[in-house]
DNA sequence: TAAAAATGAATGAATATTCATTTTTTTATA
DNA sequence: TATAAAAAAATGAATATTCATTCATTTTTA
């Protein structure tokens, strides 16, 4: 094990117990100190990492949303329907939002709360433009409504999130039957 | 202004002060001397109307949520059909999310992070009753999916806290048209 | 004049961050 | 290869600040 990577398996580590801390608590009840103590690392060793909380808690949300958006287009396809790569992008959505809870709650919370400073947020942002691109072309073949992208997204790929939200809660278990279900909702929601 | 008219006026801007810090810089950067400061008043003052910290971000919760509730259910009406029933609620909420989108935007904070304990969020849910019940009477007509109230609820509902969300960050504009749109979009994915 | 409400200053606990050392890793030399 | 010096990484304890809460007084109301 290299240098190079002992550093890494401790930054992981940093950030693996932010995410869980501050899913099960709350960013104002994550003090330093219990993160290093989770991640098996001292306080100190936080700071030759991170600068300081605030870059810990932005880094932690960028690297997230990459590991999001890598899966998420991975398995898309530019070449087929509208429909179909509606479809892919969005089960892999729902995929990413079942398997990887922990990674969806963490970013569910930094999309709702200010505990991401706005630079942070913009660059988060930007990775989702094949979906942006795909309905574009939606809208040119006039088998998406033409609408605000904002009014897609809040109605095709936000209830996902409310949904794994639900779940989290205990409320609601999304099984395989459900997940189909709210595919064909969100369909018929933004196709003309 | 008689004694308890002049509490009320107190514990008012109490909660004012507490939903407009805690949307601007977050629980965690809400400390109760700016709470006071912010609603004029000593931070030992804060204590004479709440129990502490905890007790006051609870308070304003169910207050907000309750000012919610009765303002979406306030035109309501039972006996109309289905779609105008849905329709009243929908635009209700819609309402009460563009004017007073400080409301809103607290609630959002509080339904998506762990600032709130559980008993205050489970009184909280209570609410909604009547446009579960409206959901009810649509599915045994046949007008309405027969699928999980939360689906339903995720779908059409929460997207507009989405899109009040996409309105506070100035990247999207929730005109006439726009609510009217995202209306129909509401309706087309829950209707059978 | 008694009771209630409100206060500013004090208190003590928590917390983010830094610092002086120690431990580990790398590099240079024989 | 073995060893020692240098560099890097890591640490636990210290620091200085912030914060929730309390308390002894003062102000307001009844």
């Amino acid at each position: 094990m290299t240098k190079l990577q002992k550093s890494i398996d401790k930054r992981n580590a940093l950030i693996k117990a932010t995410i869980e801390l501050v899913n099960n608590n709350g960013f104002h009840a994550t003090p330093m100190s219990k993160i290093a103590k989770m991640a098996n690392v001292s306080p100190a060793t936080i700071y030759l990492y991170f600068e300081n909380k605030q870059d810990l808690v932005n880094q932690t949300y960028l690297e997230v949303k990459t590991k999001y958006t890598d899966f998420v287009f991975n398995t898309y396809d530019e070449n087929t329907s509208i429909k179909t790569g509606f479809e892919l992008i969005w089960k892999r959505i729902a995929e990413f939002n079942i398997n990887e809870c922990e990674y969806s709650f963490f970013l569910t919370q930094c999309n709702n709360t200010p505990i991401i400073d706005e630079p942070s947020r913009q660059e988060g942002i930007k990775h989702l433009q094949p979906l942006l691109d795909l309905w574009k072309r939606g809208k040119d073949e006039g088998v998406i409504k033409p609408i605000s992208d904002y009014i897609l997204y809040a109605y095709s790929i936000n209830p996902i999130s409310s949904l794994m939200m639900a779940q989290k809660l205990g409320q609601f278990q999304l099984t395989k039957a459900n997940t189909e279900e709210a595919f064909l909702t969100a369909w018929d929601s933004i196709k003309l």
